[in-house]
DNA sequence: CAGTGGTCTAGACCACTGT
DNA sequence: CAGTGGTCTAGACCACTGT
């Protein structure tokens, strides 16, 4: 049996992501939730701290209790995979288009970063409850690619963990570069938006314990459906 | 008067960070805390909510609740200023079209994080060797902004230092939010690009050391004239 | 088994908002 | 003023851990 709020934060999370709540609404105040749940006031903050805290409500002293406009967040402070990151928000994560192969002609900075041996294309379109949010290229050096196939991609969702038991290679330093781009032909066909839409687009060169490189990944999502989260501290 | 819990988490976090309680300790119970503290569990539970997501302790069912390790994993880039990161990269900061003025209509992000007191805007379009790369606009409560002189700003520079002369507040703590967008007309006007070009717009919210809000703001750059560099360690 | 954190109740009063 | 979320109390029982 799940604990009281989670049900809660589930059934109000459901409704919001059904759009029976539209962004900016109004949620009823916390005494009138207890009555309709029919738990204490206790239970229904616990159930809205966890939904504040994934961004899908926002609180305001006085004022009361909205939906928040909706995206998905990828919250940095570890190396998680977006598959984990996610699961943490309450989305579905999907996979689809996946093709791995030989490519010819990488990025110069991939290239660089990979040191001459036979490079792989790794693409994957990333959806988040059933919709297109993430094109992902990720290119590899021949050791790691070999192992690799499409099925398995399909199926477990995760590179990262992919590579852990093919290899035991595990990212353990990133460097990553922020861009804003222009939605080229490809990425406008892999994600379903126009020509020209602005796409956040991450760059990643990750390496393991050893400096030795792993991988060099492209992200591109449009900016009306993904945003990046960082917490500074000093 | 602060609210006890946050009076509590302050008292916590203070042994800690003097290393009076070393990473890995225990710390006495919940039921203990609330004796020693005289507050119920439940204040004694915000408090250590307050500390977990701050990743100062952690807690474990049935073990109990541990400092956590005060490493690298979570610090990820510094609170560093715009002046200083372009002199790094050897370009010549430059500041124009600086205004400062009461903003009777702040975006809603502003309102709730500055919590209700009267609302000034610092908008500054930042300079890297002459050509503009980035429209800023920061928002701040009454108590911090009244000092501020258009012309000192100019000549500064970093808003940040100018703060911390005016009144000893120093950023601490930020969440910054980082999103792909569309030029607006008023985007296109400061930064001499046509409408909807694609910008990397970074949302942050800048608390000092006791978590009052110091700033909200809005940085949007062209994404040809500017990327952000993020590097990660396990 | 005792001790820990996790969940939950049924209240109370406070701070803030808008009428 | 009424209505909202924020803080707080003094309990209770549950789930998990280690002896």
């Amino acid at each position: 049996m799940r604990p009281a709020y989670q049900r809660v934060a589930d059934s109000l999370r459901a409704d919001i992501e059904a759009g029976r709540w539209q962004p900016a609404t109004k949620l009823p105040s916390e005494h009138t939730l207890a009555q309709t749940f029919e738990v204490s006031r206790t239970t229904i903050r616990q159930a809205l701290d966890v939904l504040e805290s994934a961004n899908v409500i926002r609180r305001q002293q006085g004022k009361g209790t909205f939906v928040a406009a909706q995206g998905v967040s990828h919250v940095l402070g570890d190396l998680k995979s977006f598959t984990d990151t996610l699961r943490e928000l309450g989305k579905q994560p999907g996979i689809r288009d996946v093709s791995v192969a030989i490519d010819d002609d990488p990025p110069a900075d991939a290239t660089t970063f990979l040191r001459g041996s036979r490079i792989w294309c790794v693409e994957r379109v990333r959806t988040a409850d059933g919709r297109a949010f993430c094109r992902m290229q990720s290119w590899l050096p021949d050791a790691l690619a070999a192992g690799i196939a499409e099925d398995e991609l399909l199926a477990r969702q995760s590179l990262y963990a992919l590579l852990a038991d093919l290899s035991d290679e595990r990212p353990a330093e990133a460097t990553e570069v922020i861009r804003a781009e222009a939605a080229s032909a490809e990425d406008s066909v892999a994600l379903g938006v126009p020509k020209d839409t602005p796409l956040l687009s991450i760059y990643r060169w990750t390496s393991n314990h050893r400096g030795a490189p792993i991988e060099f990944v492209r992200s591109a999502s449009p900016g009306d459906r993904y945003e990046y989260v960082i917490r500074l501290k000093q």
